[in-house]
DNA sequence: AAACAATGTGGCAAAATTGTGGCAATCTGA
DNA sequence: TCAGATTGCCACAATTTTGCCACATTGTTT
């Protein structure tokens, strides 16, 4: 029920059943937020949070039906970020998580910005701006795109790239890149037949255009 | 071979013939990568591995025949950083290792700026400028222009040339050269029929210019 | 200056490289 | 489960580069 609350506010969501299955999937996932309920079985949410706070700086809210205030300072002091007690309205979860969500964004990292020309990338968000259009990239355009601008005028070969998006011990099509180069440049470029911004170095490989781009 | 070609790329090339005297060149010279071939008398390459990777955080790329997908799993959990398959063909080789060497931030390669006289050749951008100019250049100009910028004055051969685009095994016509010192002379020089940078040496090859080029 | 040798040049065809459309497999959410 | 999105791959098209030749020009030697 909390889920599809969740969902319906606009959070993506991901539930599981129990304590080890939740330290599983926030190690997999690292999740914005982990909303928790003490009570679980196979591991509880004390336990839990005493071995992920340790390891991570995701947020963490506790849940329970537990009235005790000793409770509360026992999850806190563990390492929680806040404690909603049951039962509790979905409006005032929301607004517990957005307060947490808001705390963290303010005191933490600032937004990592790639800037070049009148391309705006936002790696926390995975969003890209251009000429302050939202433009929807898939995970292997962002991914190349953000290679490409972190250093721009440096030529990457193809295997630099797929290296990037796949891992080392790639075993495919070198130039599957083309295609996701192609993909790109039909979503950034004005005119992808004559690319601005992400250029092809003939023999070589592609790179980012940081010439005369001031326009 | 692979130590030559490496070395026409730029590198700087220690090559050792088993497993106990690569242990002891790496640890006396602190290569910024390692090459290593599995098969190796002495103290094959997972051996290496497995001391060598405990001791040091210097990168490791496998070469190997086999094609056993654990043989890959086993050095990569070892402590390598790349795999390799025989036979490969070097521009892969190259591509692996500047990949590697540019996911762990070093910077093993020799000076990426070339600069003489109004040329500034950009290694890392794989671009040429001529008096401020961006000038297009194909991968065998752009090579040939490279050799000849990092040894000014210093005379090339034809087949000195032919050996640093070709290979040594080229069978070709040597005059081939002539046909890309004109086309880079064409692109890069004022007044092409009277070269400032690309000299003509006659009877012997080609040579970059050095002298009263300050202007 | 003549004779010879080496280099420059124009241009063409082959080779290499990159772009493109589209299909099939896989992944992802609902 | 199923539709839609994403991805990798291939075949083929378009483009660029390269090697080569014939011939012109320049340099060297006698």
């Amino acid at each position: 029920m909390v889920k599809d609350y969740l969902i319906g506010e606009g959070f993506r969501v991901i539930a599981v059943k129990d304590g080890r299955e939740a330290l599983f999937m926030a190690r997999q996932e690292k999740p914005d937020l982990i909303l928790l309920d003490i009570m679980m079985p196979e591991m509880n949410g004390y336990d839990f949070v005493r071995v992920f706070a340790r390891e991570s700086n995701i947020p963490i809210i506790m849940v329970t039906a537990k009235l005790d205030a000793n409770d509360k300072v026992l999850g806190l002091e563990l390492g929680a970020d806040d404690y909603v007690t049951k039962p509790f309205n979905m409006r005032e979860l929301t607004a517990r998580i957005r307060a947490v969500l808001r705390r963290l964004q303010k005191a933490g990292q600032e937004p990592e910005l790639l800037h070049v020309g009148n391309i705006i990338l936002d790696e926390s968000a995975r969003r890209v701006k251009v000429d302050g259009q939202v433009i929807e990239l898939t995970p292997t355009e962002f991914h190349i795109l953000a290679v490409l601008m972190a250093s721009p005028g440096r030529v990457f070969a193809r295997l630099d790239l797929i290296d990037e998006t796949q891992g080392p011990v790639y075993e495919g099509y070198e130039r599957s890149i083309d295609t996701h180069i192609r993909r790109l440049r039909s979503k950034i470029e004005m005119d992808p037949k004559n690319p601005r911004y992400v250029e092809t170095v003939y023999g070589f490989g592609y790179r980012f255009n940081d010439q005369h781009l001031s326009q």
